[in-house]
DNA sequence: TCGTTTTTCTAGAACGATTTAGAAGAACGA
DNA sequence: TCGTTCTTCTAAATCGTTCTAGAAAAACGA
């Protein structure tokens, strides 16, 4: 488009009011096909390639895309198969309704960027992915009135979300490992301000995310006699995982099985397992939670969560004026394979 | 934000002119530091969040945002860790710079959706990745100005690109292939718009993408005796590459070796031989392309291309003006692992 | 004290579109 | 033929900023 080109340029080629230029672009059966098709010719000829997005969002108030919140960098945001199926759906979604998605990763050590990131984007509405529910990027969004769905139950009432039941189903988890006489747990956790390659065990307060938290009362709910570690070898990657297992695997305490907060985490557990002759589901069980698609054939007991339909949902909530719900509570399901078996006699 | 809280409102309340309330925001050296407090606290009184990101985008010419230009569906784009490896370097680069992603998904089937979608996006720039050079958009972009540069070499010499050298590497996979003594090959290409699950032999005129095209082109160059067959089972992922390789296993015409055009296809396809007994290497070689994270642990031999810097290439050309390069050709590497090995004499 | 520079602030014009309300002309029914 | 209804098009206001040029005030040097 050679600069200077506006919609006034071609109005005055054509002869018409650069309304009617509009009218072409945005309403067509406004003007006659007929002289529609002058103006369309005419900024072909002179290099004028639409209206433009900015100028469009300034005055008809729509920019167009949806933000997708999220923590952390976005190449650990990704690396699992989770958040790329959450986001598959979104887009979905969004596609129907002529809309972009804008990523949006918000570093939770540094929340003073993800702030203003979030402050200078023209987007309509915000997905809220794994979110603490107290960045404060989040607050700019409500101070600006922008329509958000969390993929976290939150506190407040008016809050909209698409969640699962956290604590139940991690829940059905600590009952299948009692079932199977486990008594000694570890459970990888996400860190995700963690630096360091050492694992560390922490306690159910460093852990922080919501939905983390609500996964490990839902388990020690389910084994009140267990006992329960935490352990984390870093941010959500299937590396973290085998880190994790591997430090475990290692010492001499240990656990008669392993539950990972996300299936990826518990895969790098399977793998740490394998590297030692260890199979899982004999020798020691492995339990992981959401059910990616490699989990299948990995044989990995997990929690099934739709998340591919929790994606649709908070698109849904977000862009389509016709669905009132505001807060969805998705089912789940265990979903045993073979990497869940006894707890050895001792 | 309260509706009709502009810079305005602001302005009149604590009694400057509306570019002193902007330049609180964007210029605080512009103003004494009195000024700009009893500015931002009449604006947090007043439920003013920052400057409307539209109009500031409109005013200054800039939307702090690029756009991601990809083929087809987001689901199965990211369903490769290749992809997000590249998003990955790119989002490392764009946060330096405070920009965000627009994520673009453009169907190969429904040109038309994807067009007006870019046109309708507020971009400073675009990322074209892997997409085929002859889409419509790309000329909607070029007429509007968006800079671009894609992950394909084109044929102009005024585009921008950052890429490999398709044709070499894949004839150093032919080469190795030619060396193990492999005359009889399959290589599972990705088929965007397969609709169905039946795997399919190609012409190579079929393939379509560009990259693709040039990698068999680099085989056949580098083993001009042998004889290669282009099959898909479907869009590039793991489970298309284990379909197409079940239907040539199962066939009474096996090959004795397999490239997969990507490391997941290369993945299903030794899935694929792991369900029937059969070791790779040993029985069947299998190649992949890419070197993505589990190809090392899988044992793949593969092409290792630095996908990572590839994204960070692109984002540097599009977002820092101090990188003045334009065209950059990255380096590849034969990684040999135990998924290939000697031809069986017959 | 007087010119000169620096700091601090402002008026008003863009930026490029969409929207609202309404005018001009064509088509229509009786 | 006349009033009414459509169709087709337009004028002008508006969206919420940032930018340019310059004014007023303060600080400075001699």
């Amino acid at each position: 488009m050679p600069p200077g080109v506006t919609i006034k340029t071609v109005a005055q080629a054509v002869g018409v009011s650069p309304s009617t230029v509009s009218n072409a672009y945005n309403k067509p059966d406004q003007l006659s096909a007929a002289l529609r098709e002058r103006i369309m010719t005419a900024a072909q000829e002179l290099g004028y390639a639409g209206p433009d997005a900015s100028a469009r969002a300034l005055r008809s108030g729509r920019a167009g895309s949806v933000g997708v919140l999220f923590t952390d960098k976005l190449a650990y945001a990704f690396s699992d198969p989770y958040a790329v199926g959450f986001l598959a759906g979104l887009a979905e979604v969004a596609e129907d309704f002529a809309t972009s998605l804008l990523l949006m990763p918000l570093s939770s050590s540094d929340t003073q960027a993800g702030t203003t990131a979030v402050q200078q984007a023209a987007i309509d509405a915000a997905a809220i992915f794994c979110v603490a529910g107290s960045h404060p990027a989040l607050d700019t969004l409500k101070t600006r009135g922008v329509p958000m769905v969390s993929t976290d139950r939150g506190d407040h009432p008016e809050l909209s979300w698409v969640a699962i039941d956290e604590e139940a189903a991690a829940a059905a988890i600590g009952r299948h490992l009692a079932r199977l006489g486990h008594k000694d747990l570890v459970v990888l956790v996400d860190n995700a301000q963690a630096a360091g390659i050492q694992p560390v065990e922490l306690t159910i307060e460093e852990v922080g995310y919501t939905d983390c938290e609500l996964r490990i009362r839902g388990l020690r709910s389910a084994m009140p006699d267990a006992r329960i570690r935490l352990i984390s070898g870093g941010h959500n990657a299937i590396a973290s995982g085998r880190a994790g297992a591997e430090w475990v695997l290692d010492s001499q305490d240990r656990p008669t099985a392993i539950v990972g907060l996300s299936d990826v985490l518990a895969l790098g557990a399977m793998e740490a397992m394998q590297t030692r002759g260890l199979v899982p589901g004999r020798d020691l069980t492995v339990v992981g939670f959401d059910d990616i698609p490699v989990a299948e054939s990995s044989g990995l007991t997990t929690i099934r969560q739709p998340i591919r339909d929790k994606g649709r949902a908070v698109g849904r909530i977000l862009l389509d004026p016709a669905t009132t719900e505001r807060q969805i509570l998705l089912a789940t399901e265990l979903v045993v394979r073979a990497s869940s078996g006894p707890a050895p006699r001792d």
